[in-house]
RNA sequence: GGGCUUGUAGCUCAGUUGGUUAGAGCACUGUGCUGAUAACGCAGGGGUCACAGGUUCGAAUCCUGUCAAGCCCA
């Protein structure tokens, strides 16, 4: 016996009951006990920070990341799944500055750094309680309880052996970053805040002459909009592949040069007339010298040469952009690539320093046009206006940003832009085009990684530094032991946060003075990076698990992953190991509102996760975020969008499941395995549940969770409208013969498959069928459907032309009931005679097979084939455009037109005969053949007939006596139906009927007698009137009227 | 400014190497069916395949450009 089961089903009721059996029985513990020495599947955990509540997005993330190690359990592996907090980072002390009331550093360095830093340490959590809740929830199985935390000592000391390891190859160095810096408030500015600035400004224009060094009266003609940066000119950048030009033209009588863009020359000389001498490629130009227009600076390396660089347009000014490597990112990024030297002329207040003489102390952006006069007196300045365009301000002061060179620690991934490249085409990406595109394209422009921040929370960067200007001897610290060692006391009790770590100091070993920690600390995506390392303390403990969970099988994160998570991951391992550290990555899009708007706070259209899991639970809520869009796309979501998945799917399964336990019940069939079937409806269903099984396993091994979600829905669609809909009569039959154990093994084995394959999908909903279909019959069964066994693809049972042959029939069936409509013959009167035409012999045979079934869905005494005559129906012939556009080309349409010409009922007789049909175009002969043209089937009118393609059906509509009467009997049958149900009646119980109806629908209640008595669970039909203790019914149809009375027997 | 992605019915999505009249589900309307069903069947209305060019006998599909939205970078 089954649990009986109630076809209301209460979702969140059956949940909760789940997750306390799951809870009870430990089933997640024993996923990993019971998988001991298997192999193992690797999951990483991106850690999330919990120091803000989870949201929808969450929830889409730790649904994908669940799915895999699920299925893959059920395959037999191992999964060890180790959760992580990521704690460290500026949010964190944001919130922190907020609750003090904060809003700058030096706030914070005199309320005291230790105590700024425990508060942010305690904060980190604040959401914990959240996380696990809605982690649990949603079944999310996670170990949390020996989750990784990124602020623990030992993480730290592996991410210090991780940089020391960088240190040693020399990918470690200290260099210049260009940030927008406000020189007001005397701080850099994070992108954020440079983005609420935006104005449109008015700024000087300037195209300046730059002497070439050894032509005189020969001028590279430069523009740029920020003169104050030309004292700190170092370079001149030209596009490699653009033209350029030397024009010649008189200047206050002397000829000059000037070289320049060709495709700018009309818009910079503005129609002056001017003399083109030369034209060649930007690449001729690189090496080029200049004279400096300044030399206020002392030159470390060369410079003042013309560079090459692709991001120099041809849009504005004259191609030949002015290089200031201090002031510009670009131009910073080609000094690196270039070896020129940094010239600093501004100080941190954004004046200029001493140095530069005519201007010292001078504001630099009012230094413009003090700077234009100076080079128009030299006769430098070709040209100087104003220019309007958009430039951030500071959204505090309203000072025009600058952006300036600070001192920055970087770590050295362009060096190893190639082997991160290289890996990366090994790594399956989810969806394929992250790849070459967005990752793929980020990797070929990468950067050296900036990692160090000038703030308090965070993993301090372990470099050491000498006091002393002239020796500034560097170390890095790998481990705590080490940095024992050199401080000469035992420091394994150290917080190594800041402050602690920051007084920690040594004498020199090159002079002797002081080593003091560099303030700086480091980026934390290097933290989340470093997970695979840090999360076992490796290399300093737990070499063993470390080598067995690296690299991972599987990471899973949104799209804005690419340069946080994904790549961190990715520089790191490669850097160190010259290895990926995931093979298999799906990258999930973005989640928007249900009017497609991004959730924000300020629109006020978050949706809270747990408005949704409490309406409709969370595998309906999972459900919805794998089957509504492919995972790299963004998708809309409301809470509506996920009720649909109940109504649509889970119910429908879940009456099925309800219609199998309330049958199996009465009936306890014996066996429940299948064999091989002898019913076509069996044969067919388990070969479709095979395809199925097929299709859902190969989709899991591709990480394909469209095509592993949306053909469960499918088939359970097909199950529940044909499969039980067309054998629903076979689970009634009062024997216990071999079809009716076949349609009970049949349905079980479907409804169990089906539960597993949606074990990794809808985790709650597949237990509790295994439960009640499996463990209640076999206690020696895996004790959950997430310890069970992935279902085996039985290829012996797939039979694809079976599966067309039914199809064919359920097209036919369509039809059949169309052609009812247009006849407006409803379907509860019987007719003599359904004829179909079909496309082939095969399905011709397969609609004589089904005929019973047929017969049945559309209620008619006979079903045959159309005779080719076409006693219904008409043809014409339709030229196939695929197979002859192909074959012939550009004499397609005048073919195509030759073959409507033709007489339509003999081009069909031909083909439909298998010959080939000849048209005469322009005194050509050319062979359709059969399959380069459809022959399409049409109801002749006044026939009750539907067509589609080359199907049709045609029903014989007229009545006689005997279907009517029959048809009055199915009417009785459905009033006496509606009377049980309405009288509470169970689907098994018996029951007297007293009938007093008008003479016709007497007499064919007297000639169905047994039909009726049979259909409604009648003992006794007898044509009294109703007793007092009956429920009675009265009324009339077909012109006829009736009362009826039913009362329940014990017989 | 650059890179990547997306744009198909009111909504959510399919649409294969270019090829028949661009499909499905939801919603809406009509109708039928029903002792598993919260369902289901049949039919109907609803489309400038974002827009404009181009290639081709033929374009939702390929190419170019434009527009809109999103993400990342500058």
């Amino acid at each position: 016996m089954f649990k009986p089961v109630n076809s209301k089903l209460n979702v969140t009721e059956m949940e909760d009951a789940v997750l306390k059996m799951w809870k009870k029985r430990e089933i997640f513990k024993k996923t990993l006990d019971q998988r001991e020495g298997a192999p193992e599947y690797v999951f990483y955990e991106g850690p999330p920070t919990a120091n803000g509540r989870p949201g929808v997005h969450h929830v889409l993330a730790r649904a994908f990341k669940d799915m895999f190690p699920r299925y893959k359990i059920m395959r037999g592996y191992r999964v060890s799944r180790r959760g992580g907090w990521d704690t460290h980072g500026l949010p964190v002390e944001i919130e922190v500055e907020k609750k003090l009331g904060f809003n700058n550093k030096q706030q914070i360095e005199e309320y005291g750094v230790a105590k700024f830093n425990e508060m942010c340490k305690d904060s980190v959590f604040t959401y914990i309680k959240d996380w696990e809740k809605l982690t649990d929830r949603i079944a999310f199985w996670v170990d949390l309880e020996t989750a990784y935390v990124t602020y623990t000592n030992d993480y730290i000391e592996s991410v210090w052996w991780i940089l020391k390891n960088f240190w040693e190859k020399d990918l470690l160095f200290k260099g210049y970053k260009i940030v927008p810096y406000c020189p007001r408030c005397g701080t850099p500015l994070s992108s954020h805040e440079v983005s609420l600035g935006y104005e449109d400004t008015s700024d000087p224009s300037v195209f300046v002459r730059f002497p070439l060094a050894d032509s005189p009266d020969t001028y590279f003609l430069v523009w740029t909009t920020t003169p104050w940066t030309l004292p700190s000119n170092v370079a001149i950048a030209a596009h490699p592949d653009v033209d350029y030009v030397t024009v010649e033209r008189k200047n206050e009588g002397v000829t000059e040069k000037l070289i320049l863009a060709k495709s700018l020359v009309e818009k910079v000389f503005r129609g002056e007339e001017v003399k083109i001498m030369d034209s060649f490629k930007g690449k001729k130009l690189k090496g080029a010298k200049y004279s400096p227009l300044y030399t206020f600076l002392p030159l470390e390396k060369s410079a003042h040469y013309v560079v090459l660089g692709d991001f120099v347009t041809v849009e504005d000014g004259t191609g030949l952009v002015h290089q200031s490597p201090a002031y510009g990112a670009d131009d910073m990024e080609m000094a690196k690539q270039n070896d020129l030297p940094v010239l600093l002329t501004v100080q941190p207040d954004g004046t200029f320093i001493p140095e530069i003489t005519p201007w010292r102390g001078v504001f630099v952006k009012d230094a413009d046009p003090l700077i234009i006069q100076e080079l128009q007196a030299r006769g430098l300045m070709f040209r100087a206006e104003q220019y309007t365009h958009s430039y951030p301000f500071c959204w505090r002061c309203h000072t025009p940003l600058l952006y300036y060179a600070r001192e920055s620690w970087f770590v050295r991934t362009s060096e190893k832009r190639e082997e991160l490249t290289r890996l990366n085409k090994t790594i399956n990406w989810v969806p394929e085009h992250i790849k070459d595109g967005r990752f793929g394209r980020w990797l070929e422009n990468n950067v050296d990684w900036a990692l160090s921040r000038e703030r308090y929370w965070g993993t301090p960067l372990p470099v050491w530094e000498c006091a002393n200007d002239s020796c500034k001897h560097r170390e890095c610290v790998g481990s705590v032991a080490e940095l024992s060692e050199k401080a000469g006391r035992d420091l394994s009790e150290l917080d190594l946060h800041r402050p602690y770590v920051d007084e920690i100091s040594w004498k020199c070993e090159k002079c002797g003075d002081e080593m003091n920690r560099v303030k700086d600390l480091i980026d934390v995506w290097f933290d989340s990076g470093s997970m695979p390392y840090a999360q076992w303390h490796y290399p300093f403990e737990n070499q063993e698990q470390f080598k067995a969970q690296y690299p991972a099988d599987y990471i899973c994160e949104a799209v804005d992953q690419t340069r946080g998570w994904f790549y961190s991951l990715h520089a790191i391992s490669t850097l160190l190991n010259d290895q990926v550290s995931f093979k298999n990555v799906i990258c999930l899009g973005l989640i928007l509102d249900g009017e497609g708007r991004k959730m924000s706070k300020s629109a006020g259209n978050i949706v809270n996760p747990w408005d949704v899991l409490d309406a409709h639970g969370a595998d309906a809520f999972r459900w919805y975020l794998y089957t509504a869009t492919p995972p790299g796309q963004e998708r809309r979501f409301s809470s509506d969008l996920v009720g649909e998945v109940i109504r649509s799917f889970t119910l429908t399964l879940w009456n099925v499941y309800s219609f199998f336990v309330t049958y199996a019940n009465l009936d306890n069939p014996q066996a429940l395995t299948v064999t091989a079937p002898a019913n076509d409806l069996d044969r067919w269903l388990l070969s479709e549940l095979n395809v199925l099984v097929r299709d859902v396993t190969k989709a899991y091994d591709e990480y394909d969770v469209t095509n592993a979600t949306r053909p469960i829905e499918k088939f359970v669609e097909t199950l529940s409208t044909w499969y039980v809909r067309r054998s629903r009569r076979r689970f009634w039959k009062n024997d216990s013969g071999s079809d009716k154990q076949s349609a009970y093994s049949t349905l079980y084995t479907a409804l169990v498959t089906v539960a597993k394959l949606l074990a990794p999908a809808m985790p709650f909903l597949a237990e509790e069928l295994y439960q009640n279909l499996v463990r209640s019959a076999d206690e020696t069964a895996p004790e959950s459907i997430h310890l069970a066994a992935w279902p085996q693809v039985m290829d012996e049972f797939i039979d694809e032309s079976l599966n067309r042959e039914m199809a064919a029939v359920m097209k036919l069936v369509s039809l059949g009931h169309a052609a009812r409509q247009k006849a407006n013959r409803k379907v509860r009167q019987p007719l003599a005679e359904a004829a179909f035409s079909v496309g082939n012999p095969a399905e011709r045979a397969a609609l004589l097979k089904n005929a019973d079934i047929v017969q049945d869905e559309l209620n008619v005494k006979r079903v045959r084939l159309l005779d080719a005559a076409g006693e219904a129906v008409s043809h014409t012939v339709k030229p196939l455009p695929k197979q002859l556009g192909q074959k012939y080309g550009n004499q397609f349409p005048a073919i195509q037109k030759a073959i409507f010409a033709l007489d339509a009922e003999a081009a069909a007789a031909t083909l439909l005969s298998g010959k080939p049909l000849e048209v005469q175009v322009g005194g050509e002969t050319f062979q359709i053949l059969s399959d380069e043209a459809e022959v399409k089937t049409h109801a002749k009118e006044g026939f009750a007939v539907a067509e589609d393609g080359a199907y049709v059906a045609a029903l014989v509509t007229a009545l006689t006596p005997e279907l009517i009467a029959e048809g009055l009997a199915r009417e009785f049958v459905r009033r006496v139906q509606d009377l049980r149900k309405s009288a509470d009646l169970d689907v098994a119980d018996r029951i007297e009927l007293f009938v007093e109806a008008s003479a016709n629908l007497k007499a064919a209640l007297e000639a169905h007698a047994d039909y009726v008595q049979a259909e409604t669970l009648t003992t006794r039909l007898s044509f009294e009137a109703p007793p007092a203790d009956a429920s009675v019914v009265e009324d009339a149809f077909e012109g006829e009227k009736v009362k009826v009375g039913l009362r329940k027997t014990n017989k």
